[in-house]
DNA sequence: GACCTTGACTTTCTTTGACTTTCATATATA
DNA sequence: TATATATGAAAGTCAAAGAAAGTCAAGGTC
């Protein structure tokens, strides 16, 4: 087995057991798998490219660091899945749930969490009689997510 | 995690938790940290400049400070000043022209304008009796708003 | 010929400390 | 009393050293 391919399925395998992302360290990755850092380099180049489905991101200096994401294709999915899984009303609590559980698996970002949540918020609902909310909160959720499909 | 990382944390976390200002001793501020003096310095000039929308004031010798203000970047107080001039209700058309508006304004992308008109959609109010629902509509608009500020 | 490996050199970012400048207050002097 | 001077307490500056990652070209392998 190459160099290159040990330096590629250890990068693949950290993304794979963390969220789709692997955070590394160049040097200490080049002397764990004894190899010289500007192999890494050459692994990343030539084979996590955007083309390939990754984005790369470093930083030089001290704690600098490389880290290397896997383009999400499966968010859409997911989403569908999720919008699915809602019936017809949906508490606060349950929302917040979700949201959260969302922007953990990285099907959602950190602002569209927060729209979500604003639109989940009881404080949105106060014009509305109790025996509402539900039903409203489960339809604009749906109607939300469906958006970003 | 780097130094200067953390001290940028803790200047961004008093920011925020006060009202878009912190106001530090700086050698206070070094010794509690563990760290230099001038790393201050350098954390303010790498990482708080006007370009990333913060100004800086401070003085020298007895008494002195630094005090680090966060600017209304011009999206943010677009964002206020439509906020306010939503009253208590608001019909769907009224909805959509306005998040068209903002997204030609590029004071918000696509994406958000997306989630915001799914939110205001006649579809994701069908549950709901008509008369509650243009200040549903205000009441949810204002809010989602309100987590891009 | 295409892909891989290596290492010398470059660039970027961070940390540190010695030295400088500014300000407030206390003290001395006309 | 009013002004000048000294003192100490801050913050500012800058350059050197350190810690990473990036580049590139030469040579090696299949």
């Amino acid at each position: 087995m190459r160099m290159s391919d040990i330096v590629a399925q250890y990068i693949l395998e950290m993304i794979d057991s963390s969220d789709g992302n692997a955070e590394i360290q160049r040097n200490e990755l080049a002397q764990s798998l004894g190899c010289v850092p500007s192999q890494i380099n050459y692994v990343i180049t030539s084979r996590f490219t955007p083309e390939q489905g990754y984005i790369v991101e470093s930083r030089r200096g001290g704690g600098g660091y490389i880290r290397i994401t896997r383009i999400n294709t499966s968010a859409s999915s997911a989403l569908m899945h999720i919008v699915n899984s809602v019936g017809n009303r949906m508490d606060k609590v349950t929302a917040e749930i979700m949201i959260n559980n969302m922007q953990g698996r990285s099907i959602i970002n950190k602002e569209t969490a927060g729209l979500l949540a604003a639109a989940m918020s009881e404080r949105s609902y106060l014009s509305v009689p109790q025996q509402y909310r539900d039903y409203l909160r489960a339809s604009i959720f749906k109607n939300m997510l469906l958006t970003l499909i």
